[in-house]
DNA sequence: ATAGTCGCGCCCCTGGACCA
DNA sequence: TGGTCCAGGGGCGCGACTAT
């Protein structure tokens, strides 16, 4: 430490303050961990970073309340935008433990994974919509499209009953994103392998368009 | 900058309940 | 029996952030 001048009491209290906000910090970094948003960006739109919310949702115990109450009550009391009230629930209710990441609403889980391809839109979506051609990457999967919008979207019937919805988007004139999301996974393990059985099966995708 | 992630709103469809 | 209403769930796509 320089030699400032400063009474080591004062020193001392420095000290102090820099490990109190260094906790505070932490405890705020883990709430915007928890809730996937930071509070800096939380802070900009609706006035509060994530310490003030939850005290001020704990203080009417809206953990005990339906997901739509709390959007409600964000969203009127504080005036608080549409979309940034259900960010504020949903993020406090991660907090608070009621909702895993992945998680849905209605208690179910989702695995989502896109990927951008060097590759025009219509031979993107030929790769799925064309059985020969997705067998070389996606083998041995007994799917069912149930509808399909060509180079837009599909909704697939995975084997075991879950939903698969794909949507593809142009990205300019030499690239295309697809956008994977698979619905109504009983737990978030399977979310979790599933997320996984994506990242590799578009990797394959990858190398089959390559 | 660009790619990837996440989850909701809106709207439509479907199936069950109720009524004429 | 046929028509209408209603609730619930699924289809579709978007908006906004984080990660790289």
């Amino acid at each position: 430490m320089q030699k400032t001048g400063e009474s080591y009491t004062t020193a001392r209290s420095h000290l102090i303050t820099k490990q109190q906000v260094t906790k505070q910090q932490a405890r705020t970094r883990g709430f915007a961990k928890l809730a996937g948003m930071s509070d800096a960006a939380l802070k900009a739109k609706t006035g509060c970073a994530w310490e003030r919310w939850v005290k001020a949702l704990d203080r009417v115990q809206a953990h005990t309340w339906p997901h739509r109450r709390i959007v409600e009550h964000v969203h009127e009391k504080y005036k608080v935008p549409d979309w940034w009230s259900q960010t504020v629930t949903v993020g406090y209710e991660r907090i608070k433990g009621l909702r895993a990441i992945g998680q849905r609403r209605d208690g179910g889980f989702e695995a989502t994974k896109s990927k951008t391809f060097a590759v025009s839109l219509s031979r993107l979506y030929r790769a799925w919509s064309q059985a020969r051609t997705r067998a070389q990457w996606l083998p041995g999967v007994d799917l069912t499209i149930r509808t399909a919008s060509r180079d837009t979207s599909m909704r697939i019937t995975w084997p075991d009953k879950t939903a698969v919805d794909v949507g593809f988007a142009g990205r300019g004139a030499r690239k295309s994103q697809v956008a994977v999301q698979h619905r109504k996974l009983t737990d978030q393990s399977s979310a979790l392998r599933m997320k996984q059985f994506w990242d590799e099966r578009l990797g394959a995708l990858k190398e089959v368009l390559a």
